[in-house]
DNA sequence: AGAGTCAAATGGTTGG
DNA sequence: CCAACCATTTGACTCT
């Protein structure tokens, strides 16, 4: 890693690395620029290289740069009449369709794998472990996604067979509420009745009950 | 041109 | 402390 080039700022690309390629004396000389133009942690890389510390991951080799970090790197490489097909800037690893297939049998079979089934999976797809390990996580972000998706779709269904059940339940409940009053109406015109044809049978006068 | 996709980067968290 | 994970963001690329 990084040694055909005195900084590492490589990017990795599908098994091939763009690396901006300068030597000592130009980096001396562009020291005070890049201490104005690049950030902190672009910074302290290009410092831990100089004195030969690994990153902890291989993420480190294939930092993003901003823009302003991007164009002055890119003047390192071009002065230093590195090949021109160098470039800083991400190239989107595109997965061929064995390398796609053999990843998505291998998640069928085992959504997280161990260090050792990374390291073989990457060898066998000529890929990075780091590349693999990324390829799982995206791919089970995927996956919970669509299983989010899922579950929404099937709590939506729920949600409105409850509203439908709820709306009958409101309709039965007004029907019953409409029968109770007819009821009461009833009786109780019933009742009023009761009351005009109550009539004394001996005096044949009308009474109040 | 803009939306969508997806590999990669980043930052935070956690278990060993 | 470190490796691995997850959520989120970024950016290259494709599709419509």
């Amino acid at each position: 890693m990084g040694d055909n080039c005195d900084l590492g700022l490589g990017l990795a690309i599908g098994g091939c690395e763009f690396k901006p390629v300068f030597n000592h004396d130009r980096k001396q000389q562009l020291t005070g620029q890049l201490g104005i133009l690049l950030s902190p942690r672009v910074k302290e890389e290009f410092r831990d290289r100089e004195v030969g510390v690994t990153f902890k991951r291989e993420r480190a080799d294939t930092k993003t740069l901003t823009m302003e970090e991007s164009s002055v790197a890119k003047d390192l490489s071009d002065s230093a009449g590195d090949d021109s097909s160098s470039s800083l800037t991400r190239k989107k690893l595109r997965l061929t369709k064995d390398q796609s297939s053999i990843l998505e049998n291998s998640f069928r079979m085992q959504q997280i794998l161990s260090s050792k089934q990374k390291n073989d999976l990457a060898r066998q797809l000529n890929l990075k472990p780091r590349q693999v390990e990324v390829w799982f996580q995206n791919r089970r972000a995927r996956t919970k996604l669509k299983q989010q998706e899922v579950d929404c779709e099937s709590l939506k269904r729920w949600c409105e067979g409850l509203t439908c059940e709820n709306e009958r339940l409101k309709r039965e409940l007004i029907e019953l509420r409409s029968i109770k009053a007819q009821a009461i109406s009833h009786n109780y015109q019933n009742f009023q009745a009761t009351k005009i044809i109550n009539i004394c049978p001996s005096c044949e006068k009308i009474t109040s009950s």
